[in-house]
DNA sequence: GATTATATGTGACACCGTGTCACATGTCAA
DNA sequence: TTGACATGTGACACGGTGTCACATATAATC
């Protein structure tokens, strides 16, 4: 998280900074990123930047955390739309990600993001919400999904299942980026993917 | 790949070399291992190394590999062993991951590369089994899978299923050393989550 | 065995990025 | 005006990387 020194600063002087780091981590992936272009762009002196951050990480999650919770606030929104059915929120979802490619809004920022996708940054984009589920904390995406649409015996079990939509989803964008698929090859192998664990992965038997 | 200088390498000076360097990526994750800290302890030159390897990661990569090649190996013995269903095979072969853990044959070495998880980590660790499904090459691993416990139609489809095993043993891997899980909660979760999705995410209709 | 060519070993060095610290400047209250 | 505290500043020490000119070994040819 920055420092109060960052927050208390004028909402411009933010914004340059927060403009230069966007440049910087679009540049280049975030180990390969340095504070002396993200300063030099900026045109704020070394000392300052430390004042504001604890270091180059800290800086880019606090990025990336606005941007999952632009991303988790449409995911809510879908969900309300989509009455609470997973599943079919979790295609436009998808299909709203991998859209974000195409506007440079956020010119490669995301793409590096996903293309070194670890452990800290899929939780960050996936916003706590597999915490949340596990400690049974309300959760207000959790909230809106409808069970009944589920095979769970109770809600418990639904921490398991988000974290298998989760692990595939993010596994799919990965996918989407390090073998620049296009959105129909991407949205194919998704749909195929969430089809076959919806239906169930195992043959029944033959009666 | 290391270059043929080292492969020429008498076996003693190699394998110094790569001892070194694991305990060099036990002791830290990739990114804060330091070269300078290999040739210290291995006692070579550092115009040597680069004689050797291209860099850093060219060194790390060449010895996950190693260490995915006996997985591999552990897995087909175990894919034989079950009679090519995937489900038990899976099972066991969590299992072995996690027991590994408490043998410090590898030391840390395991432990900081799922806690550094990314898509390069994952891939070399699946032995390109995700490529190889995708281009229908014949993998060893895959050919012993019995499609007639999958719920699919050909086995062009495969290959969705196994990324989604794929996925979801990755990710519950990464939990077990992300929480410090003991074997029972990791293998609890894992269960449980498998169990979904073979008997599928998606309610029935109550006919 | 002498000579030449080719491969490998070596470590000093230039370069670059980080985080810190002593000092400068600003702010605000008494 | 003074002092106390917060914030700004950039020079610097440190540590790591990759390279390059030179040294040494190995092999090949006459």
């Amino acid at each position: 998280m920055p420092k109060q020194t960052f927050l208390s600063l004028p909402e411009d002087k933010q914004n340059t900074l927060i403009q230069s780091a966007k440049k910087e981590f679009s540049r280049v992936p975030l180990h390969e990123a340095s504070i002396a272009n993200i300063i030099k762009d900026a045109g704020i002196p070394r000392g300052s930047f430390y004042q504001y951050f604890e270091d180059k990480e800290d800086l880019y999650y606090y990025l990336l955390n606005q941007v999952a919770q632009e991303n988790n606030k449409k995911l809510n929104s879908i969900l309300q739309e989509k009455k609470g059915n997973l599943f079919e929120a979790l295609f436009e979802q998808f299909r709203y990600m991998i859209s974000l490619r195409h506007h440079e809004e956020h010119n490669d920022f995301l793409r590096y993001a996903f293309l070194n996708m670890n452990h800290r940054k899929e939780n960050t984009m996936a916003n706590n919400i597999y915490k949340e589920s596990l400690k049974n904390e309300r959760s207000q995406t959790l909230e809106m999904v409808d069970i009944s649409f589920l095979n769970i015996e109770d809600k418990q079990e639904l921490s398991h299942v988000i974290r298998i939509v989760g692990a595939i989803t993010f596994h799919n964008l990965v996918q989407v980026f390090v073998h620049d698929l296009t959105d129909e090859e991407a949205i194919y192998n998704y749909e195929a993917q969430i089809s076959l664990i919806k239906k169930g992965l195992q043959r029944k038997e033959v009666d």
